[in-house]
DNA sequence: TTGAAATATCGTGATGTCACGATATGTTGG
DNA sequence: CCAACATATCGTGACATCACGATATTTCAA
């Protein structure tokens, strides 16, 4: 039996640690709406840049933000750069933000 | 039929900023850990502090960021406040990041 | 090979976040 | 009323984040 003084929930500090991050990098309107996107498909840098309404540079930052932490990998094919998800959990974790902020109700 | 041009996720840009306003307030190691506390009960500020190994006021402080977004309520018995979950999705999206992070597997 | 397109990187200044100590407010018991 | 307890608020300095412009890198096409 493990040495514990009450009952309580789970997680070590250092997994709430990496969880933190990981919201941190979510909790950004640009790359909420990239993850949004790319659930959904594969898409260039340029093509996010336009439809977040930012520019490539400000664009190609944010993405390499997210693929640092891996929820996204990433594939040249010539001049462009493709992005797609590479983290399974992105998916549940955007269907919950949806269902509380997006939902068309 | 709505002025588009391509079929694409749902989201106005002031949806995807209050919901990534929220994300950042969540987007703590101590808060979450609160969160997940207060998702098994009623707790005092000075037992919240306690178990996440903070001052009783930066505690405070925590807690008053969160309900100002509608996460807790708070409700004075004495000298002590207690602080409960007001926000239903809060179970949600904690369940997502157990299962990435804080699984025990 | 040269220029343009697509993406990436870097420096910088403005703004935001955080923990900490000090202090203030409210509450109970004596 | 007074002292101790529980919580809240405030000021401050260290540090992080962000968008922007400038520049670099990679690739293609002529």
């Amino acid at each position: 039996m493990t040495t514990r003084k009450q009952k309580r929930p789970a997680g070590s500090p250092q997994a709430f640690a990496e969880a933190a991050e990981c919201l941190r990098i979510l909790a950004h309107p640009v790359r909420l709406r990239m993850v949004q996107l790319l659930l959904h498909g594969r898409y260039t840098v340029g093509e996010l840049a336009e439809d977040a309404g930012v520019a490539d540079n400000v664009a190609s930052e944010h993405l390499r933000l997210m693929q640092r932490c891996g929820f996204f990998t990433s594939e040249r094919q010539g001049r462009r750069v493709y992005y797609e998800v590479a983290e399974p959990h992105l998916a549940q974790i955007m269907g919950c933000v949806e269902s509380r902020f997006l939902a068309g109700r």
